[in-house]
DNA sequence: GTAGCTGCAAACTCTTTGCAACTCT
DNA sequence: AGAGTTGCAAAGAGTTTGCAGCTAC
């Protein structure tokens, strides 16, 4: 049993056929995939898994924080799961998404939040930009 | 003619009644309306406009970046007068959207994208946080 | 006069949900 | 056995669009 599937077993959730399935889909993922990503690749695994389970199990693993959704300005969401902390920058020409780490944007953001009187619950920071040419 | 008025027109738009109302009711906004506010203050003023109407002269000040389309994690699209450039810290408690700037954090996105070879050419930040409770 | 704009209703996209059947534990 | 889960199809929310008539220029 996989340590995804342990930690759903523990939050109480059944292991089912396609729960199993969609985890194998996200653990391998190696980009943000959406939705459809994940219903397309966890029906090559397994023929008879509707999307409405791919949309249901997604919203549960969110709401356990296993997974985190995005909302790139795109319409609709994608998934990754969550690890490590780090942002985005989505690569307007291609889409790729580059993922990143920055140690003073952490400070900088907190401290921002506690400048207005508030404590910083949550956030959300991406990057929108174009490869730079080489000359 | 209101300055917003002139650019739609310079910009090649026909200045209806209705578009007249809607930016009116956006250079009056101290917030950030959704197309449904939107919709509704125009109404106050015109019964007549509807709601396609209101859809289609947003889509159309965003892509003359007269506005500012925003996607707070809420499932539907807010909008602002394009003006000066700031970022968002919104109250999990009310909803309510405090406005800021920094900086700091301007040279530090740009910072971050070059280093990863990158042109910066859109972000977005939002915070999202608790008021500090006075003891 | 005519290109562009409007209201209306239908269509679209993404997501959620009611239900009866099924399946983990 | 029974609560939780599933697939299906229908419904929802937000947004877009085709069309015939209207209007600013």
């Amino acid at each position: 049993m996989s340590e995804l599937e342990q930690r759903c077993t523990e939050a109480g959730l059944k292991m089912t056929g396609q729960r199993r399935v969609i985890l194998k889909v996200l653990d391998s993922a190696e980009d943000h995939p959406s939705v459809e990503d994940v219903y397309d690749r966890a029906r090559k695994i397994d023929e008879s898994i509707s999307i409405a389970t791919v949309y249901r199990t997604l919203s549960l693993l969110d709401e356990l924080e296993l997974v985190i959704r995005h909302e790139f300005q795109e319409g609709y969401s994608r998934y990754e799961l969550n690890s490590d902390h780090h942002h985005h920058l989505i690569d307007l020409e291609t889409g790729k998404v580059v993922e990143f780490q920055n140690e003073d944007l952490e400070k900088l953001k907190i401290k921002i939040a506690h400048d207005l009187g508030y404590d910083l619950v949550d956030h959300r920071l991406e990057l929108y930009g174009k490869r730079i040419k080489k000359k």
